[in-house]
Order: C-alpha cells, then structure tokens, then sequence
DNA sequence: CTGAATTTTCAATAATTACTGAAAGTTTAA
DNA sequence: TTAAACTTTCAGTAATTATTGAAAATTCAG
C-alpha cells in the first residue's frame, strides 16, 4: 500500500471512530491528518488536503486547541500560523479522558448524587426500584471517575502494568 | 424531590449523556425509564411516558434488545408485550462495552492492524511519523481491547477490586 | 499609518440523523 | 375462519448537527 493511500484510510478510520463516540467527524479527521504529519500544517494545507472549507477548518482546530490536542506554531518571518499535533498516544488518551470526565462525567455525577437522596416511602416498589438503579449507577460512575482519575495521573508503564497485573 | 420528577431528571441525564457518547438519546432514555421502572412496562405505556410515537418504540426496543439491555416479557392471558431491563449496572456496563467493542473496535483494530504492516522509506520522515503514530495508536487500542476482554470475563468485586489495587 | 495577508465570525444552507403515523403484517381468542 | 388486538415497517418529514463562504476583524511589514 502506498504512504498516501495509507494515510487517507487511516483519516477515514479515525473520522469514523470519532463519529461513533461523539467527537464531530470533521475533527477526529483533521486530527488523524496532524498525527501523520511530520511537520505542521497551514490551515491552506489542512482544507486542501480534508476538502473543507476555511471557516470549518478554522473552528476545528480551534477545537482540537481546546481539547489539548493541537498547538499552533509560528515560524520566523512568516505571517502564516502552523498547526501541530501531540504524537503522544498515552497524552491523547489523558487528553480526551481529561476533557470528556470534564464535561460529561462530572455534570452527570453530580446528578446522580442529587438522585441518590431522594427520599421516599421504602414501602413501594416503584420508588426501591429507583432508589436502588440510581445508586448502583452512582457507584459505578464514581468507579470510573477514580479509574479516571489514576489514568490521568499515571504514567503509561504504571497503568498498563498495574491492568496486566490483572491478567495473570 | 418528588419521585415522578427525580424520574424525569434521571430519564434526561441518562439521554443526555447517552448521546454525547453515540447512542441515540431516545434509545437512552427508553432504557432510563426502563431501569428506574418496577414493572415491565407495555409499548404503550412508553410511547406515552416519553411521548413518542409508536414507530420510534418499536424500533428502539427493539435495538434494546439487539443490546442485550431489555428483554421481552409476556403475560399469561395477555396479548401485549412487556419490556424489562436488567438492573444490574455491572452487566449494563459489561453489555455495552461488549457490543461498542465488536461494532467499533474490532474494525479499527483490522485496519490499524493492516496500516502498521505498511512499508516505506525509513529515510522518509513522513513514512516514519506515519507508521510511528500508527503503531502507537494499535498498541494502546489493544491494551483497551485487552482490558476490555478482562472485564468481559470478570466478576465485578474482582475487577473493581484489581482496580483499586492501583491506588494503593 | 496603510493595505495586503491572514484569521475569525456567523447567517444561510446542506447533510445527516431521528421521528412520525398510517398502512401492512401478524397473532390469537372465539 | 374471522376480526380485533397488537406489532412492524418505512416513506415522508422534522429536528439536529455540520459546513460553507463571504464579510468583518485582526495583524504586521513597510
């Protein structure tokens, strides 16, 4: 398979994975695009490249900026802005998990505890059903948060050592 | 908090976060209402709790089902289905990440896969940050899908309790 | 300053995804 | 059988989400 194909099915695949777990298609791609890129590309190069227009290019990498995921970069004498992005997988993976918990986790969270204290009469069914699927779910999501949160903190060798220590 | 209304919050948080993470809200919130209900719970009755039309039900119970989150019940003498979800939050947890694995991972991994094997210059920079980034991206999504699969065959104390080992 | 290069914004539009509702299909009690 | 009860399907439509492109704003070399 040639480099050019190779890179275009691995921005397809990527696009696609994003898209099925809410992160906008358009995103994940110009993403894919930086990571197999060598050097930092214009925003000229991204549209060319991805086919889309300035103003989307624009408001992506803005995105990608504020997931952590791209920097700009300037070079001397040029008036032009580069982009780059964090070849790091295990900082990618911190970096959406960090931003993800921010926004989806916590909000949820602290639902579920607001939930878990609703008070009720322990005689009817209805409300034990409840009481009991909230604070199971509460548990679980508090367990992932403190995953998370071991995750983030860790470094790469650590964590995945300490997940295969689970398999012997 | 009253429990019709601590219901209908727990219905449009779990919809909400169900569709930033790819799953459609209303299906998400079906299988909320499911979860915090007692009883099974006829097509009709959902239709008119969630207000949606018969159509939309029938197809997401349906996929509930695909999931393996809901179960079709019958009554003796009684012509209507009955839907229930399993409330175990383990097994919640466990099911989906089982079927997101099979739809989503499992292709990426293929193509990762293929992509590592590509072969180039190795005294092309844009070869070699292809194929290093693609490496690392196969690596971690197999650590994933390894941890995954321990999930997959654990009890849950066993697994939680692996996990906590990492704090300590 | 000036104005060309570049970036940003956002209303209009396109593309995608979800939902409705009525018709067709199926099941079962009598 | 028959027909009422119930379920399924899917073309049409609505709602949502993503993208464009041109105008406005910004930047900076000269």
């Amino acid at each position: 398979m040639e480099l050019t194909v190779a890179k275009q099915k691995f921005i397809e695949a990527w696009g696609k994975l994003g898209s099925e777990w809410g992160i906008n298609r358009t995103m994940a791609q110009v993403h894919a695009l930086l990571l197999v890129s060598y050097e930092a590309l214009t925003t000229e190069e991204i549209m060319k490249e991805l086919s889309i227009s300035r103003g989307n290019a624009n408001m992506t990498l803005r995105d990608l900026i504020g997931w952590g995921l791209v920097e700009k970069q300037h070079k001397a004498g040029e008036r032009k802005e580069y982009f780059y992005a964090d070849k790091d997988t295990w900082n990618i993976a911190r970096q959406v998990a960090k931003e993800r918990r921010k926004r989806e986790l916590d909000p949820v969270l602290k639902i579920l505890d607001e939930l878990s204290n609703v008070q009720g009469d322990v005689k009817d069914p209805e409300f034990n059903t409840f009481s009991k699927s909230v604070k199971d779910i509460n548990k679980l999501a508090k367990n992932v948060d403190k995953t998370l949160d071991t995750m983030l903190k860790a470094e790469e060798s650590w964590f995945w050592g300490s997940i295969f220590k689970m398999f012997k």
